[in-house]
DNA sequence: GAAGTGCGTTGCAAATTGCAACCCTATTGG
DNA sequence: CCAATAGGGTTGCAATTTGCAACGCACTTC
């Protein structure tokens, strides 16, 4: 029974969430809600997606509650597609994402947008600290537990 | 041509990553990297991923230099399927999928895994820290330049 | 030498994608 | 009033991808 395979059976924060984040057109769609798109006709010019498939994306969006319809206009009924508070916390996940590419997969032309910490005043990047003590997360301060393995360089089982 | 499109256009980091990271399986297997899989086999039994998928997402994987292979018993020739520093560079992304996950898409039975700081040594998650100030970046504190928009909750265009 | 382990490839049916075309409502222009 | 445009989708169809099961192949172990 071929498509999207159902992954309840792992049991994990990180599988609930591919169904929905774990695809080409809803990260980008994402991506361009922080940026400020709301419109069908915009995400769908600066994207480049097929309309039925930009149709289904924000359908499923809104049913898994990352986007909430907010309407504009009354004749004809036209919507807002507008992050919800479950949308607007994947922020986070944006910056490393947008972190990540930088480093390891940019534009050919470099990307002209820059992330501005305001408090700062200074250009940024996402830094992941911990939320207990505010220190540095790093591969090799981490542990998972319990666990087959840690994150580290060095590990100690399998090998 | 249907079949993944070719997001080049889009001059962007996050849509450069996107069409190794922005699917399904190959977040899982590099969730299953993290926590210490190596093998073919032990990803396919964790997973529940069809060997044939697997086989082509890891060749993706390596292809795109997340992954390397490491030779582990002469005859017959294995290979252990290792993160680059490219692939592990990834955990801030992990790290901000698993927070939110947690928060917004829990599993039914409480995920036994824990998080833990070793500095500090208490369970943790991630929080976004500003690389130049180390101040948190928050919705509000962060800024688009040039920008469509902004972050923060309070827009002041286009709506 | 029969079974088991590790790692894939092959075949096929079902689902998803992309594109283009169409539909509907309402506004604008003449 | 009729035509053209804008916004927001839906429909049809062919190409591609998936998932599953089965098979292949090279050792190892009993």
């Amino acid at each position: 029974m071929p498509g999207p395979k159902d992954l309840g059976y792992l049991e994990c924060s990180i599988a609930n969430s591919v169904p929905i984040l774990g695809d080409r057109w809803n990260l980008l769609i994402i991506r361009d809600a922080f940026m400020g798109v709301r419109r069908f006709e915009d995400f769908q010019a600066d994207l480049g997606i097929a309309r039925n498939i930009l149709s289904s994306r924000l359908n499923d969006l809104v049913a898994e509650g990352l986007f909430e319809t907010v309407p504009y206009q009354d004749n004809p009924p036209r919507n807002e597609y507008r992050l919800t508070p479950k949308g607007k916390d994947l922020m986070d996940l944006l910056l490393a994402l947008w972190r990540w590419g930088d480093r390891w997969a940019p534009p050919e032309e470099r990307d002209p947008r820059e992330l501005i910490h305001v408090d700062c005043g200074e250009p940024t990047h996402i830094v992941a600290s911990c939320a207990h003590c505010g220190g540095e997360l790093t591969r090799s301060n981490l542990r998972i537990v319990p666990g087959l393995e840690v994150l580290a360089e060095s590990q100690s089982v399998a090998g």
